[in-house]
DNA sequence: CGGTTGGTTGATGCAAGTCAACTACGGTGG
DNA sequence: CCACCGTAGTTGACTTGCATCAACCAACCG
């Protein structure tokens, strides 16, 4: 069976993890400026990086190719799908700048992902990235923080899809995506994708997407300046409804 | 936020992850026999581990709890589950012998664990994994292939819940369990876990799940010798229905 | 034997899906 | 400049799959 690819933002380490296989672990007073997240790390190889651009809708790989690449968003937003036989869509996760994919221990990737938006990214071969977490404990150890974080997103989501109703979905996935666009309560809230984006992200359709956003701003909850963008009214009002612990 | 805690078996080493980390690889003539699974490692440090028994509905560890052990099902089940404020519970995943659970980099545990029939653990401590972790790459390629295989798990089980209907998702999940149990087809399949496990791990209610249970009785593709045991008489059909590719 | 627990079945209600019409917007070209 | 088009989103009417509520059943056990 092939291996999911992990999909999530690049993952700070916990000092915890960097205590148990980093030694000696970096002084607190150094700590902050030290590399500490995997993307640091992967300037060291940029060299060996390519940049590519995506305009929308455009295939950025497919399920089942190779897993010879990671990835890092530079800019735009890219969407992550498996498809089934019967033409179903569900996708995975949204991909912002900073996050990092393909970091998949299977021979084949297990979903397709494809830009949302006009991207830029920029793709390291996988030898060169292994290469570097072979002889660097530390690569290592945030490597796994960072499948650790995927794994919480996915489990988080699971949450989500199995116990919540329509317009909860629709609040957590706002607060979700405001939190990693580290939006400041009362900006607008740009919404890359398309309804139908979200209707198969969240398990649901475009029209029930279309009236939970409508139903927020009647209980004002946001305000709609236009369809592309949201604006946070009543985050208390969001997070109860969203109610994730 | 937390990190979430994997769950699931051990996952074996895929010839392409095994050749990026562990140099030099192992000869194909004693690949067979060399450990290549994070459970043969565990066997090192067996006597650092501690058993212990659990009776039904027992708790193993709670949501917050430190993350300083690592585990192993040696009989037995347990499930892992997030309970919400509002007293919701979602059933993250059920663990059977041979599967591991606890690695996770985070200083607390993201879910609680709970015997859903008698079961006997193995505990590690953390530090002691981790220190066979630190001196042995190959327990590390197979702690990324473990956290892998864990995020594919958590991606598929999305594609259910987010996509599948009731019936669906039954046919999925007693295929998974059936594939985990190594179970031949005409074997009876048991059920360790209740109606109510089963609901809240497929994000539906117990009336559903026997309502769908039946449907598929009366379909014939299974048989229900009684209520803990099901026998899988018409695998193709219930491929058909999962239809995962 | 009654009580308890877990599962099944039936009747009914409702949240979300489906189908279809309509609106808003952003080109593109006469 | 407006007319036309295609795409994306919204809204309404209706349907349906699952939840809810409630009764019933079977196994187990003191």
């Amino acid at each position: 069976m092939p291996i999911v690819l992990s999909a999530a933002r690049a993952a700070t380490i916990p000092a915890a993890a960097y205590n148990r296989f980093c030694a000696p672990p970096p002084s607190q007073d150094n700590a902050a400026a030290a590399p500490v997240t995997l993307t640091d790390h992967l300037h060291r190889i940029q060299g060996h990086g390519a940049r590519m651009y995506f305009t929308r809708n455009e295939t950025v790989f497919n399920q089942d190719d190779p897993a010879d690449q990671v990835y890092r968003i530079l800019s735009g937003t890219v969407r992550l799908c498996r498809y089934m036989p019967d033409g179903r869509r569900y996708i995975v996760d949204f991909l912002l700048p900073g996050d990092l994919m393909g970091f998949v221990e299977s021979p084949d990737l297990p979903a397709s992902a494809e830009a949302v938006t006009e991207s830029t990214l920029i793709a390291f071969p996988r030898i060169c990235f292994d290469r570097l977490a072979n002889e660097n404990a530390a690569v290592r150890t945030q490597l796994l923080c960072h499948l650790s974080s995927n794994l919480l997103t996915a489990h988080q989501h699971m949450f989500v899809l199995g116990c919540q109703k329509a317009k909860e979905r629709v609040a957590s996935f706002l607060l979700r995506l405001a939190d990693r666009m580290d939006l400041i309560c009362g900006d607008r809230l740009d919404l890359p994708m398309s309804r139908q984006d979200i209707a198969d992200h969240l398990g649901l359709t475009i029209e029930t997407i279309s009236r939970m956003i409508t139903a927020l701003r009647n209980e004002g909850a946001i305000l709609i300046p236009n369809t592309q963008q949201i604006v946070l009214r009543d985050m208390a009002a969001l997070r109860k409804l969203a109610a994730e612990d």
